[in-house]
DNA sequence: CTGAAAGCGCTTACAG
DNA sequence: CTGAAAGCGCTTACAG
């Protein structure tokens, strides 16, 4: 199957008719004899004609293109999620996608990026790098004047076309902190992801506002600011510990940093999750195998990117039909719940540390 | 900074001149008179004009796009990496990224994705998918008829008109080979990757020319086949130990593997290193948390795809020059190499496991 | 240094 | 059911 560079000339020549006859066939139009249609695609699928989708989308005004502007960071569990559930949803849904990374989540100038999406014609953008600082700010100033759909994912800052679509961070402070507290624990410490970052201060404020709801204390000494890397777990147990020795629950924002609060803990000698229990958030796939295998909470990430492009390429739909820019409406914001995979690394609910530091039916 | 979707002709009447005019700022060219070059470009920066590709890309026959064609398992370590390599680079030499994502490396139909990728006027293709069987069979039949430069990451197989850019796993299993017996091991298992996989079979190719150049009993007890999952390392474990109980070392063909296997070796109460020591590939993020801490074996993917990027680059500018496609000249393989991390998980270099299970210093 | 003409490979009305 | 004409937004020779 040979991939010459033809064109629809060539490929109307070989056929006997005009290229318009070879674009009904190619665009699957019913208003073409039966006999001619099948006699052109023949010849097509013996030559391998493929048309050129830049003199298609210059015509058009249609590029079949989605612009993805992502976190660099794709060793990161979020991203590289978010990224496999566009992709895939993207393929199906017939679109081919540019991506771009932006390494800087912070001070990257969004300008040019913007510029060089439009001029490649996309049809439209899936904003997925996470929320940092006011990072999102740029869409509020251009908003106005995008003139394609444009989406975030996770996040609630800025002023998307389409709004955002991400997880409920909030919920999973939440749900981290009510767990441990259902296995008896009194002093909850937390690991913070880096401060700036949306979904650490999300999760943050869940833990706090449980402890708050429950009456229990909630003072500095019970946070260590992380910056998703297990080190920083690490280091987050031992100035804990150092802040609060009576701690006996750590909500760890991330696995990662979860995994070293499980290695901080054996070097000290603090048994999981007797002594202390760990949950993270993520589940990645070592999760299972930590010693012990860690309590988690899942976001549904795939689910998150797929959905973003359910909603751009519905919007894209819309916008041609009415035939001009898509309207800012009520920006909408989508949060999709998280789900507790409960393992090894925290005391079964139900359970409370007795003042002899073991475990002891609780009420 | 407004993003009107504007074309040549306005700037051009703004101006007060022609478009070839207009192009000829646009493209840098030397020949236009200062004073209308600066006006044209103060026009450009205040309606924010970005001329449109696909017209450019028409003309030129040049879209500044290269198809990038990866495994949809971004959550392996090789393949994000691999394609954070070409992304970084990709900027850097002005070109934007096709994401392509395959998700059945074995049995994907290649047919539609090369059309789609023609139709879509890459400049150059990367086909960053793992070798698996015989799944680059379709460039050798296909290679003559390629219209643009294809280069393959990783692999050796097939006939990719640029050759292929990948690391030496051959290398990496002798390189953890010999590592574990300069650590006085003496029954080396080994716990591969999936089969069908280069990577696997380079892997174990490596381990066991290792084995046999230093005299050692090298027999299928030794083998435990897993699936790079840590699930399948911890099953590997139970399973070398059932078939040869005086293993004393393993090397598990990447680092999720090893937890696993540092997971089964702590249910088991087998000492790492003293009685087991254990060694993975990649260098993950985590490796240096695992309990004991991972000694590994890292891969200079970023590398191999930044270098991927600048070979493709050098042969689409060459192949312009001369105006005709590229030539199919010596396939190329280019292996990089891989590097040892030594930590606590394997015993030291010039130590031996004595008759009674302790370290010893050795010769 | 600048512009008029033609063309890249398609699709969109419009005729017939 | 099929085709001749015009146009999408650029760039490439070619004049001047």
């Amino acid at each position: 199957m040979p991939h010459a560079r033809l064109t629809i000339k060539q490929v109307a020549e070989a056929a006997g008719v005009s290229t318009q006859t070879v674009s009904r066939v190619i665009n699957n139009r019913p208003d073409v004899a039966p006999e001619t249609f099948q006699r052109i695609q023949r010849i097509i699928a013996a030559t391998g004609y493929a048309p050129n989708m830049f003199a298609r989308g210059l015509t058009q005004g249609r590029s079949h293109v989605l612009g993805v502007v992502a976190a660099g960071q794709l060793e990161y569990f979020g991203p590289s999620h978010i990224l496999m559930g566009i992709e895939r949803q993207a393929a199906d849904s017939g679109y081919s996608i540019s991506l771009n990374l932006i390494h800087e989540l912070e001070t990257t100038d969004v300008e040019p990026l913007l510029t060089s999406l439009f001029s490649r014609q996309v049809d439209g953008i899936i904003w997925a790098v996470p929320e940092v600082g006011d990072n999102r700010s740029w869409s509020n100033e251009v908003a106005s004047d995008l003139l394609v759909p444009v989406l975030h994912v996770g996040g609630i800052g800025g002023r998307a076309s389409l709004g955002s679509i991400g997880i409920d961070n909030y919920a999973i402070g939440r749900m981290a902190t009510e767990h441990l507290l259902l296995g008896g624990a009194r002093q909850v410490g937390i690991i913070t992801g880096p401060p700036r970052w949306w979904e650490s201060q999300q999760r943050k404020l869940g833990w706090r506002e449980t402890l708050q709801a429950h009456g229990l204390p909630m003072h500095e000494q019970l946070v260590a600011i992380g910056d998703w890397g297990a080190t920083s777990g690490e280091e987050g147990l031992y100035r804990l510990l150092d802040q609060a020795p009576e701690l006996d629950a750590v909500f760890a924002s991330n696995d990662q940093m979860a995994l070293g609060v499980l290695h901080a803990a054996h070097r000290m000698g603090r048994r999981v999750p007797e002594d202390l229990s760990v949950i993270g958030v993520d589940n990645i796939a070592e999760a299972s195998h930590f010693w012990p295998s860690l309590t988690t909470i899942e976001q549904p990430l795939h689910m998150a990117g797929a959905q973003a492009v359910r909603e751009i390429d519905s919007a894209i739909r819309q916008a041609r039909q009415v035939r001009r820019a898509p309207e800012i409406a009520v920006p909408l914001l989508t949060l999709l719940q998280p789900k507790l995979i409960i393992r090894e690394s925290t005391r079964p609910t139900g359970m409370a540390v007795d003042d002899t530091g073991s475990l002891a039916e609780a009420v």
